[in-house]
Order: structure tokens, then sequence, then C-alpha cells
DNA sequence: GAATTTACGTCAGCCTTGTTGACTTTCCAA
DNA sequence: TTGGAAAGTCAACAAGGCTGACGTAAATTC
């Protein structure tokens, strides 16, 4: 086994091992989004209403320009979205009460179903290999995932995270 | 602290831990694809012909129809991301010989640089999170990466491990 | 009080990347 | 020799990104 100059074994930072967690990244993101998608598919919802309803659900209030910053996506883009999701009275959008200007959105009682569905098959899924791997894996790879971020997604990750 | 009946500590399964780690699923894959995006954007490819890249790299003189069930989609979505790579001169496709049928596909020089250039960006972010959280974060991130797989993904992602 | 900025919505058009369906060509194997 | 598998192609469509332009209402600043 060669060590590092300093003492520190780094052979799992080397190309072949970094390049099975790039590939077990592509084949688990698959896996991740596969239930939602299967629940969300013939009934008009794509990935995108899906991330709207599960933000939405975790900051309920939250501004339409607050989920865009978390989104990361344009305005017109998430609007479309949005208005699909309004117009089938899953999500309710009110005037903000200090600043008009302002939409706060929540979900309603039918978007809150949907919401609960959703995540059920994907905390399903969670679970099971949270199960399987044990909670010190779990630690882990909630460690190299935060790592992994953007600095900025990491702030809206922490800011959640301290929100629930 | 409440143990489960069987004795082992259960607080990782709550659905707030749970629910933390999809999000960190969702932020981490942020992440995960942006060097190679920001690289493609402008130079008319996305992320699918990283992808189909990526796997002839991995396994030069792959078929088409083993590619396609890497990638998971179907083979006119993925012959059009081939076409303009064959077309531009980044992959070659060649008559299989005991099957003819059969079309095996390769990077040309072109194409491997290319494939540096992205993989390198990548791995250059995969080296920094692992390097931040350690090899035992790593040793469980692959962990729960593996077990969040859908049971044929798994296969194909063995598969890949074995050849490498 | 007027001008500017902010938050949001919307129209129009474009691109990538996924889909289905229909069809042809090539070639292996029964 | 014929059936079926593998590969490729054409056409059409949808989701969901994007840019640019424009409008409106409300807040803020000058």
């Amino acid at each position: 086994m060669a060590d590092a100059p300093g003492g520190e074994n780094l052979l799992y930072l080397t190309d072949e091992q970094l390049r099975k967690g790039i590939e077990a990244m592509f084949f688990a993101y698959r896996g991740f989004t596969a239930d939602p998608d299967r629940i969300l598919e013939g009934m008009n919802y794509g990935r995108a209403h899906h991330r709207a309803i599960h933000f939405i659900h975790r900051s309920p209030g939250t501004t339409v320009s607050n989920l865009l910053s978390i989104l990361g996506v344009t305005k017109q883009s998430l609007n479309r979205v949005l208005r699909t999701l309004i117009d089938d009275g899953l999500v309710r959008s009110e005037k903000g009460k200090t600043d008009a200007r302002e939409r706060h959105l929540f979900l309603t009682e039918k978007g809150v179903a949907l919401e609960r569905e959703l995540s059920d098959a994907q905390r399903a899924r969670m679970r099971a290999a949270y199960r399987a791997a044990g909670p010190a894996a779990v630690a882990g790879f909630r460690q190299v995932l935060e790592a992994m971020m953007d600095p900025e997604m990491r702030r809206q990750y922490n800011r959640l995270k301290e929100g629930g």
C-alpha cells in the first residue's frame, strides 16, 4: 500500500476510484428519480412539477423568486410548471401582505396528497438503500454529496436543513 | 435515544433524515453535472453527448444496443446523438466482424480529447469532494448509491466495474 | 411626487433530448 | 429460404430548458 507523503493513504483518490464514483452517481440518480417519474407519467406532469411540489411543501409560503433560486431555472420555465399546478388546483398563490409584489406559494389538499404519494415512493427507495448500507455509510454518503455541491447550492441546502 | 426492537438504532431512517438525503441528491447532482455542462455549452453538445462519449471511452468497441441498455434511452434518441458525434469525427462506427449487423463504437483522437477534457473537470470536483470527506465517507457514499440503483442498473454498474 | 427598481406574469421562439410509430436494410440462423 | 433480430432512418410530437421583449403593480429612492 502506497501512502502519501503526509502519511495518509490516498488510494481512494485514484482516477479509477473517481470514475467508479462518477458512474455510481449516474446509475443511482436514475434509480432516485425512477419511482416518482413512474407515478407522474401519464398524469401530464414531469420531474419539473415534482421539484416544484417538493420545495413548496418543504417551505410553505415561499415566494416565486425564492423557488427560482432553489431550482436554478428561469422564471419562464418555472412559470409554465407553476401555471399548470395552480390551474389544476394543486398549488395556491397568495399575494404578499407586507410586500404585495410577492406571491406566496402553498400546496392545496390535493397538492399535499400528490406530494405525499411522490415522496412516499422516493423515501421507500431511500429507506431501503439506507437500511442496506447502515448508519455509518449514510453519514459518509451525506458528507460526500454535500462536498460535491456548488457553494451556493450548499447554502440553499443548509438553509433548508435548519428550517426542517 | 429510542432504539428499535432489535436493539439497532434506527434514527437514521426517520422521514426527516430521508428527506435530507433526497435533497442532498438533488443539489449534489447539479454540482456533479455542472462542470461538463459548462464545457459543452456553446459547442453544440449536451449531457446526452457526454454520456455517450463517457461510455464509449469506458468500453471501446461496445455495440449500439449495449450502449442503449446502459443509457436507458430509445435507439432513435441515441442515434441522433451518435450521428452528430460520428459526423463531427469524435466517434468511429465499425461494422462487426463476427456479426456484421452490429456496429462497434470507438472514440477517435478528437473524441478522446473531448472525453479527457470533460472527465478531467468532473473528476476534479469528485476528487475535491472525496478529499474533503475522507476515505470512510467515500466507502459509505458508494455503498448507499449502489443500494439505490435498480437491480438492472446495478448489474450494468458492476459489469463496468469488473471490466475496469 | 416622479423616476427607478423589483417581483411577477406572459408571449413568442428556439434548442436539446426524450418519446412513439412506421419503415427499410442487412444479415444470422432455423 | 424465410423469419426475426440488429441497426438505421424519417416523421411527428412533448417536456422542459433557454433568451428576449414587454406589461403591470408595488416598493423604493431621489
